[in-house]
DNA sequence: TTCCAAACCTTGGATGTCCAAGTATATTGT
DNA sequence: ACAATATACTTGGACATCCAAGGTTTGGAA
């Protein structure tokens, strides 16, 4: 019981870290996860159901997640070229920098002055993975 | 990094799966806390201004909050003996019973099946208080 | 080939969270 | 005592998340 609370306040304060963080860039964490994801693909474009996937949220999520970032400039819905169904997200330019200036500032204020200890943090992602593994996180 | 993504993710884990066993009792964490909270109290009533700042959440979300368990019938607002601001939350007779209700569910299903070894729950709770401490949580 | 189930995405509605601003009441300092 | 400040709560708006339901397009099965 402690220990789940303890989990759901600790995200909320990184959380909130973050979104504060991102705001100068017009961000928030859920929009920086899509814009991180596809700047991590290799082809830079990816189908809106594999984001939804690989991000645990759901489709309605990301819809108006990106939604949100295309009315902003930094990604496009371009038509799959195969299948009529799907919509592939793209970074722009003007995305691509965005996630630049954004990850490294999280990189700078969040990931390496997150107020845990590198053992710790260790520690924490060890038994967390592990809990996800057990709930069938992941896909 | 890794660290913190992973608590975010098991925290929507744990938060879904509380609101899933919550549901059949019109209850979502947020409002199950708020019931607990007031069940813990000696006197069975609190300031909203003592119970948003337990939860650590705004005192928009409480009012939010407190609005449907209201129109629930499961608490009540009452005026402060000698405080004009203020408003006293109280458990209602039918709170306090679907508040036991509740609880024994989540302890059943989601505290005592929690996908974490005791070990493992110990050593999350000991590293998370310590980082909470150090973020300054815990007024 | 035709038809029905499955997959993909969006819309609409509910909830929770935050912030900014507004109203009412207390408290403090001069 | 009065004015300025602080506290308590609510309202309105933005955002994220979920679920239920609907439209399109595929794809497999009869």
């Amino acid at each position: 019981m402690a220990a789940i609370t303890a989990v759901m306040r600790s995200a909320s304060i990184f959380l909130q870290r973050a979104d504060t963080i991102l705001k100068p860039y017009g961000l928030t964490f859920a929009r920086f996860e899509v814009l991180a994801l596809l700047g991590f693909s290799s082809r830079g474009s990816l189908p809106m159901s594999h984001a939804s996937r690989r991000l645990q949220v759901h489709a309605t999520s990301l819809t108006s997640s990106v939604d949100r970032l295309e009315s902003a400039g930094l990604v496009r819905r371009v038509p799959h070229p195969t299948d009529g169904r799907t919509r592939l997200l793209e970074l722009t330019d003007s995305g691509r920098e965005v996630l630049e200036a954004a990850r490294e500032q999280l990189n700078i204020q969040l990931f390496a002055d997150s107020g845990l200890e590198p053992r710790e943090a260790a520690e924490l992602s060890g038994i967390l993975a592990s809990f996800r593994h057990r709930a069938g996180d992941f896909l």
